[in-house]
DNA sequence: CGAGAAATTGAATTGCGTCAATTAGGGTGG
DNA sequence: CCACCCTAATTGACGCAATTCAATTTCTCG
């Protein structure tokens, strides 16, 4: 129990609902089945069936669609907390392919889990429905990123939205913060070419916003990167628990 | 509760769940505060606190994001059926705007109702969550549309997508359906300009795949316009309900 | 120390946006 | 029933942001 208090996915939950101990032990117990997978190495295929949900414990994981032409569009990171593949659990088959970007730990979820869940805690179901909610506005933020906004700004605004959740879980600050993407990732996920990422970001440098360098993020003006980008950060900010 | 068993929520997750009555009634339950919107007046602008959520009964609402700069990113468009700002109560904030694009009527659901539900049915929760599941894979292959599609491939998805929910809810076949959207709500959905727009129908038209115009969709080639646009209509098929 | 991956930079190409103008509908009031 | 207006649809000309192709250079690690 001590354990599952200071999971970060019972850390990002509490931030909506103020859980009781039975909730938090419910919630311990989805995290029994830990596995780890390397660092590359696919957890799911693109169309495989009867996949699992997980909880990302630690290390990130990128999300992907394969298009018929081989290009690949990266649909959102998973950082620690983070669901992973639940909608693939419900659909029944896996409409993502899922990388593991550096070698991590998750806990596996099946769908009867859930259902118990749902069963025993109401109030901890909203909850998880206030995560995936949340998740979903990510993807919808980034949506408008790509359909609205340029090369620069999207750039940008993805950065500081990483950085955001990063903040969320301890892993950085508004200095900045640690990333293991390659430029290649980057382009994958804003619908960029590699080439152009690499001009955007050393444009980003040259009027001193921010450097992507060596697995490291540095927001050199983070003001001045959020007006840049047009970065609304109120729709990450959880202001206070809803359910008490 | 007859009226129940054919509202379109109802129709739309008995085919994720084999519904009991008492579900049925829940459900039904949570179409009583009925409302009406006149098209083209925001129901909730960008912003706005202490949002509802609502059910479409009946009518075509698009949710959008505002760009700083005055561009509108169309994120989705709810048909019958499926549930309207249900992000908004969760984050507390609507992060959308929503305008309906014809007069609407539509059930209201409060934070309490949905709370009630999960209590009293988990089976009904996991329906909920699985139709909200299925939102978020739409809102997925339209950013990956958006990314990775260019115009022509992006409209065809995007009209077929579109014909896939309609049919779902008894709305639509693959000869065509009805679609009172303009131009420039393609535009603002797909990241194109309204001219842009313009020029892919034509050519869709053109090339016998699909016509649009005068409020109706035709598919001349449904076969042509899948392999054109690169369309996998598995993810929206659900082969049988999961929970029996 | 060699090999493959990641990052960088230049040059040529193009899809799509912007600007601008015209045509077609659809409602409204005289 | 027609004149008017406003919105939607349509088409052409031009420009630019981002892509593609191609070539190095710099890392990383076995």
């Amino acid at each position: 129990m001590v354990l599952a208090a200071t999971s970060p996915l019972t850390r990002k939950l509490s931030a909506f609902a103020v859980l009781s101990e039975a909730e938090l032990a419910v919630l311990a117990g989805l995290h029994g089945r830990r596995r780890c997978f390397a660092a590359g190495r696919d957890m799911a295929h693109q169309g495989q069936a009867d996949q699992a949900a997980y909880i990302l414990s630690s290390g990130w994981v990128c999300s992907y669609k394969l298009q018929p032409d081989g290009t690949r569009q990266i649909v959102d990171f998973q950082v620690p907390g983070d669901f992973l593949g639940l909608r693939s659990v419900l659909l029944r088959t896996s409409d993502h392919g899922f990388e593991p970007i550096v070698d991590i730990e998750a806990a596996e979820v099946l769908t009867g889990d859930l259902l118990e869940v749902f069963a025993q805690t109401p109030r901890l179901a909203m909850a998880i429905l206030w995560a995936a909610s949340r998740d979903e506005a990510m993807v919808v933020e980034h949506l408008v990123g790509i359909g609205r906004r340029d090369a620069g700004a999207r750039m940008a605004h993805f950065l500081l939205e990483l950085g955001a959740r990063l903040a969320l879980v301890g892993l950085g600050s508004r200095e900045g913060y640690d990333c293991p993407l390659t430029q290649y990732h980057l382009a994958d996920a804003l619908g960029l070419s590699a080439v152009h990422v690499n001009r955007v970001l050393r444009q980003l440098r040259e009027n001193g916003l921010v450097t992507f360098r060596e697995g490291h993020v540095t927001l050199h003006d983070y003001r001045g990167l959020v007006a840049f980008a047009g970065f609304d950060p109120a729709y990450l900010d959880q202001t206070g628990p809803l359910l008490t």
